[in-house]
DNA sequence: TGAGTTTTTGCAACCGGTTGCAAAGTAAAA
DNA sequence: TTTTACTTTGCAACCGGTTGCAAAAACTCA
């Protein structure tokens, strides 16, 4: 039975009470290296008996594998992000990954961040947001470290790999939604302008309606991806006159703004249409019924998780993956049905 | 300049470029060394112009601290979580620890997450929950791994670290505030009846329930932590006949049952009372407003980050720690004020 | 049984660091 | 200038594993 005390058992150690070299345990260990059933038996019989786990840590040092994937986000305030991070751990798990967390919190940090993954010699690192800033990832692929940016933006870098969606065209799908509506007059309601993603879907759904000139376009932009954010902005835009239906560039920010509708009386769909972003888990509640675009999020964190495989195997990264899943629209209740 | 190519520099490297041994390389990296100033800005400057960072992994063979923290969870779909995740990996960041992430599925998953968690040599583990089986953190004990429950039930042992809050008594609160409300009838909506903090609830509710025999009581259980099992709960519960007000173990299912209340249109707390759990961050939306009990979340993040620090400086682990944190009403608009 | 092949084994060096110890260097005291 | 005390340095062994290589063992086939 396994020891429970503080001090491990280690391969030396196993050896003496097996009988065999260092070099045997050590293979008995290891998948695929030449053992005899009979060393092995006694290898494993000696290692059950002691407790003995091998030190993965003390391995790499050798195989230069840890196992160790840096997981770098910053949205840990956005409900979806729960998701993200839900299949991410998971997939990661089950292809013998483990997740490193890196919690951004300044703008400083990339470079910080960098180091202590290079320090912990994680075999790559996946970047999990739509908002950091531009080349926030490129830093990682300089340090030479093998980099998915998953959410991510195109990009010419043949050393970053990005699995995301065409913001831009899910810009177009809002506003080709909104236009089918018959509405005279739309508006955007984004995250921060800064955004990468905001700033895609904005010129998105700008493209659609410049080839719909009678339909007025306002444009706004909450501070946050908060549901405060999504309430203070629209709770403003109310006291400044209202289009007829909006984009919200994030379901938080959807719910945000159609709590302050409510507030103020207004009837959703009959009297303003809303229409999401996301579909997180939430927007399908019997009380908020939210009519969103949804992004895959499971298939693109498939695909990330399998790109990492492919780079990790491969040894060779022969070009960088740079794939953009469709979206597509969720109807619940908050926009008229399309006539 | 730092070198961008795959191959990492190392300290030998560092230290025929600077012309001084391995160990002057070593000591000038390592905190309060016996270093000359000389040698040290010899090293720096050879360390910096090869991108050199010294490798963490190597370094804890021998130092055996890995700085890596195992963060064992399992409630990887309710939005407090996400808070908790948040604070959790700040926290750690801040005093150099590094979570690494369990995102537990199955029940049959506890020993195989304990064999991980030693491959990789953490130097603790942090379980955070308060619905895993009774005994769960013991496998991490058992295996000389030094834990701190967060969220956890008080245990006698000695060498299991147990920061929460007192369940029991957050139950006697919810039956008090019920109680002062004035009701004839009242009930309680738990979690899955498995669940520690759930009976704990349970308990301290039925135990001031029991000194007012007027007062009739219900019991009712979701069978899960979420939005769906609240609303299916409270649907059936509304077929059967309700009390005159509900504490929900939970805010999740708070809402999930406020939900099933409206379609039915029950007015809260006109008609029916609801009281939560957790004060999670959408309690206290505009559109939700959830009279709730708050758990303290970042005290008791804090308190056991704290603790963690003080396991992993003092090596001697003297008694452990068991301490509850008091909860506190939130007062929104589900419930009518105290007369 | 013995030669030829294939499989299994152990030795020893290495991965990238740390550290006890004794020698060398430096500074202070005599 | 010499002695003594203290600081800095490098050597070499070690942390817990892996792996190339050559020797040993086991197996094939005459």
């Amino acid at each position: 039975m396994s020891q429970y005390s503080g001090k491990r058992a280690t391969l030396g150690e196993v050896a003496v009470l097996a009988g065999v070299s260092r070099s045997a345990v050590s293979r008995a260990f290891t998948e695929g290296a030449s053992v005899s059933l009979k060393t092995r038996s006694k290898v494993e019989r000696a290692a059950l008996e002691l407790g003995y786990r091998p030190n993965v840590l003390a391995r790499s040092l050798t195989t230069r594998k840890t196992g160790l994937v840096g997981l770098v986000a910053n949205n840990f305030h956005n409900p979806i992000f729960l998701e993200v991070f839900d299949l991410f751990t998971r997939q990661l798990q089950t292809v013998g990954l483990r997740p490193l967390i890196v919690n951004l919190t300044e703008e400083t940090e990339a470079h910080r961040s960098v180091q202590l993954l290079l320090e912990y010699q994680v075999d790559a690192v996946v970047v999990a947001s739509s908002t950091l800033p531009v080349g926030f990832a490129d830093s990682f692929a300089e340090a030479g470290i093998p980099v998915v940016h998953a959410f991510g933006r195109p990009t010419k870098r043949r050393d970053i790999n990005v699995i995301g969606i065409d913001n831009v065209e899910a810009g177009r799908l809002a506003a080709r939604r909104l236009i089918a509506c018959g509405y005279g007059e739309v508006g955007f309601l984004g995250g921060p302008e800064k955004a990468t993603s905001t700033r895609d879907r904005l010129e998105g759904f700008l493209d659609v309606l410049n080839d719909h000139p009678k339909v007025k376009t306002r444009v706004h932009f909450a501070g946050d991806y908060t549901f405060e954010a999504g309430f203070d902005e629209m709770a403003s835009m109310i006291l400044r006159g209202l289009g007829e239906a909006y984009f919200c560039a994030d379901d938080v920010i959807s719910i945000g703004a159609m709590s302050a509708l409510h507030r103020a009386d207004y009837k959703i769909p009959e009297q303003i249409g809303i229409i999401g972003f996301n579909d997180m888990e939430m927007a399908g509640w019997d009380n908020v019924r939210l009519t969103t675009i949804r992004q895959p999020l499971d298939q693109i964190i498939e695909e990330s998780v399998l790109c990492l495989e492919q780079i990790l195997s491969s040894e060779q990264s022969k070009g960088s993956k740079q794939k953009l899943l469709p979206c597509h629209i969720v109807e619940r209740d908050t926009l008229p049905p399309v006539s």
